[in-house]
Order: structure tokens, then sequence, then C-alpha cells
DNA sequence: CGGAATCCTTGACGATACTG
DNA sequence: CAGTATCGTCAAGGATTCCG
């Protein structure tokens, strides 16, 4: 899609659907993480500060549901789970690191531009 | 935690102030719509599709907040008021088009992938 | 250990009505 | 047209407990 062409709805409809997942908030969270290598459950919830273990496995659920992440149950004692990016989900690493690499770089000027506002809306609210 | 091990807590904490932009559901759609040019409240409002107006004033403020996006009041009768990406929200438009690209390209795998894992659970709750 | 089930709180969001 | 203000709903998500 170039930047002149018009905001297609139909695209943007599709293209939601995978931007929603972006929008979890611990899914990133986990795609990253997993990208640096298969990882079991309690793993995932040690390095993901503050996820709730609930939380953490719906949101395993609902990547493996959309083919991001697979699951590998070993049926010992105590049982033993696995998970890993599949395929689709190292691709998606692809794009999501460009867009966490941004953030990071311009992170400071987010901040700037936020206290700026507040400065000027305090100002305001005081006139 | 070394570069090759992606997930840097203090750097994903930073770089979660951006990507939760990103998970804001509105937050996309208008900067990917105002990435096509200036565009006036009521443009976006019809062009991004379901929108309330009250989410739509809460996200431009968001976006205006953070330096994405620009507002300018021309104090005229009727009010009309221009929104425009600002230099930081064109560059952040770039790895969020290259998302957005990636999505549209593997919506069908998604959706692929979801058939086969509901089938799956299907056939489990079954057994 | 990994996860399912339950309860419960919060705040996000929509609908509506009003103002400049 | 472009908001602000208020209220009601509703579901996301946290804490807790039980199970294989």
């Amino acid at each position: 899609m170039k930047p002149s062409e018009a905001h297609d709805p139909g695209a943007c409809g599709r293209a939601n659907e995978v931007i929603s997942l972006v929008g979890d908030k611990w899914s990133v969270h986990i795609v990253m993480l997993l990208g640096t290598g298969t990882k079991r459950f309690m793993e995932i919830k040690r390095a993901v500060d503050g996820v709730s273990q609930k939380m953490l496995t719906v949101t395993l659920r609902g990547l493996e549901r959309d083919g991001y992440v697979s699951r590998t149950v070993y049926p010992t004692v105590p049982p033993k789970v696995e998970y890993a990016l599949t395929d689709l989900g190292r691709e998606l690493l692809v794009p999501l690191q460009a867009l966490g690499a941004w953030a990071l770089e311009n992170h400071a000027r987010v901040v700037k531009a936020r206290a700026a506002y507040d400065i000027r809306a305090a100002g305001e609210a005081a006139e």
C-alpha cells in the first residue's frame, strides 16, 4: 500500500485482525521473548513481569490459535509444556522488532512531546 | 542481557509506551489515515468506520499529546479543526505500514491456522 | 508444573445531551 | 462543526482455589 493511496476499508479490516494482536499488551512481549528461543510456561511467566497466570494462559492460547506459537506437551510428572514460535511467528517477529526498535529510538521524543503538551495544558487551565 | 537475547526488561518497558499506542484500536487507523493527508474532525469520523465521537476525540488528544499529530484550530464559524501528522508521526508511519503490509500479506495464513485450531479443539471436545 | 474454574473489581467505551 | 459532560453497561483482567 502506497502512502498516497486512500485508506482502503476492506484492507484495514483484515489488517486489523493481525494488528489487534499487537494491541494485546502481553502478546508482543511473549512473541519477542519466544524469539530468543523455546520456553516453558513458568519461564515465560517469570520473564514477563506482571503477567498473571490467567492472562498468560489466555494469551498463549490466542497466539497458538493464530498460528504464531506452537505448544508441545510432554506427558511427564510433573507436566512440562514448551512454547516456541512457528515459522509464521518468526516472520511476524521481523516487522514487530522493527516497530520495537523505532519505539526505543524515539521514546525520548514522545516523552518530551508529552511533557510539552502537559505544560501547555496546565498553562491554559490556569489562564 | 545481550542484544541477541532481545528481551531486555528496561527496554521493553520503554518500548511498551509506544507499542501500547499501536494497541489502541483507533490510533493505528487514524495515523494511517492521516498518512494520506491533513483531515478535518468529521472527515476522520466518517473515514474511520465505527468510531464514536468520544473515542475519536480521546484518541486524537492522545496522539497529539504524544507528538504524533498536530491540531490546528481555525476560529471561524462554524469551527474548523485540522489534524495532520507531525514529523514524528510520519516516521512512525514507516514501521507501522510495514506491520500493516505484513498483516495483509499473511492474513490468510492466520485465518487458516485459526480454522485448523478450532477444528482440533472441536474434535478434542467431542472425544 | 500447567491450567481450568470461579468470583469480583475496575475502567474502557457507547449513547446521549448540551455548548460555543 | 467540534467538542465537553454525564451516565450506564459490560467485559477484560486480577486474585484465588482446585485439579491432573
